[in-house]
DNA sequence: TCTGTTTAAATTGTTAACAATTTATGTTAC
DNA sequence: GTAACATAAATTGTTAACAATTTAAACAGA
């Protein structure tokens, strides 16, 4: 990845979105971005639009650009492809992972149990996320996983909007569980794990009860760069 | 939609990939897409950040924007994602589809008929995608029928790029037993016969043997604008 | 106090000019 | 004739200024 500062905005953007430091219906400044990551408005102007196409914010003609606010409707098609994609991509991990992927999972089994013992939220929403890249990586399809990355993304918008009952997203046990399915190359049982999983986490989202939306525009810069 | 020149140029752009006017290497030079839409090099730079994100166009600093050219193993990916994802649209499709949708389907496969007698190649390749784009948005899933509009179009890409051994490239015959499968509320034999179908195409493709790309910028217009 | 209007500020949209880089052209030496 | 170099043209990158629109504020009247 190049270093252009329409990058750097992007990616940070992105990160603090799935982070849920973004929640959805923050207006993004052209001004505000532009001084924030001190560059021209030139380059704002096409972050945002590279920003658009990903479907995480909308462009509003002489109004500006917001962090996007998915409808019910068009959050149930997002757990509908992420289950659609995420099958395909546990078929793939099951298949190819080699000892140095399993040994990834495991690792990052860890850090989710750590976190856990933290009760540190954002933590462990991108740790959570970060779980899910991570099989789409091992699973060794570029395009499914770019997909993925935008679907998660939204995923965050949808659950920081609507709220969700339980206070951690993904239980690590159900990930857990995923990993041992791999490890025991059972297919058809990781698969219907990660259904099972990514059904109950939409279970959980609390649809009607829209949550206080919007935020500082300054939560774009994140607390600290530690990752799982 | 709205009629921004930006809009108007990505439109043009990916009408124009999908019809395999605009093939795989072209340049997309700042100043004659402005000079072609009457519109200044802002606007341009922005539908080309845009083009970028949708993956069908490839940004190279310093050097301009060029239709992207997909690698074999990009190429497979692209076909994998497409048969995940059409199997969740067909089984949308044999579970949703009402009179009035299967009136249109089969309105299509008359149009494919007429179109298969007159032995136009373009136009072949522009109704075959038309169906399973149909097929996307008779499943009602927003976000799937948008990757499948990406996919579908990086198929064009390929099969431009590298050949394809046969003349048709979706038989007509295939989609409409794919119909009589949706008529007959059969789940499991639509989604069998769209598998085989995309399964179809693919081991058509002739990797290998790339064709000769670029082509004029100024294919980027069509000649007609009949679809059906 | 509330409503509607007018004025001012802020934000987005548009355009042009200039700088930096790459590509093409042409020249010279061998 | 080819290769290397120098020059010129074309293209991309950057910046600033100005116009148009929207949002916020001030104000007057009921």
């Amino acid at each position: 990845m190049s270093d252009t500062p329409e990058t750097v905005l992007v990616e940070h953007v992105l990160d603090a979105i799935s982070d849920q430091r973004l929640r959805a219906g923050t207006k993004l400044g052209e001004q505000a971005l532009s001084d924030l990551f001190s560059c021209n408005r030139a380059h704002v102007r096409r972050a945002l639009a590279t920003l658009a196409a990903y479907q995480v914010v909308d462009l509003i003609p002489n109004r500006g650009a917001f962090v996007s606010t998915p409808s019910e409707d068009e959050a149930r098609d997002v757990f509908q492809a992420r289950r659609a994609i995420e099958a395909t991509i546990i078929r793939n991990v099951v298949r190819r992972a080699d000892d140095s992927d399993i040994a990834s999972l495991r690792a990052h089994l860890a850090t989710e149990d750590a976190i856990r013992s933290q009760n540190d939220r954002p933590k462990a929403i991108r740790a959570s996320r970060a779980f899910h890249m991570l099989l789409a990586r091992i699973g060794r399809n570029s395009v499914l996983e770019h997909y993925l990355a935008e679907l998660t993304m939204r995923t965050s918008l949808i659950i920081g909007l609507y709220g969700s009952k339980t206070a951690s997203l993904c239980s690590d046990d159900e990930h857990a569980r995923i990993v041992q399915s791999i490890v025991d190359r059972d297919e058809a049982g990781a698969q219907e794990r990660v259904d099972h999983h990514l059904r109950h986490i939409e279970g959980e989202i609390a649809f009607g009860e829209e949550a206080p939306r919007v935020g500082p525009l300054s939560m774009i810069f994140p607390p600290d760069r530690a990752t799982g």
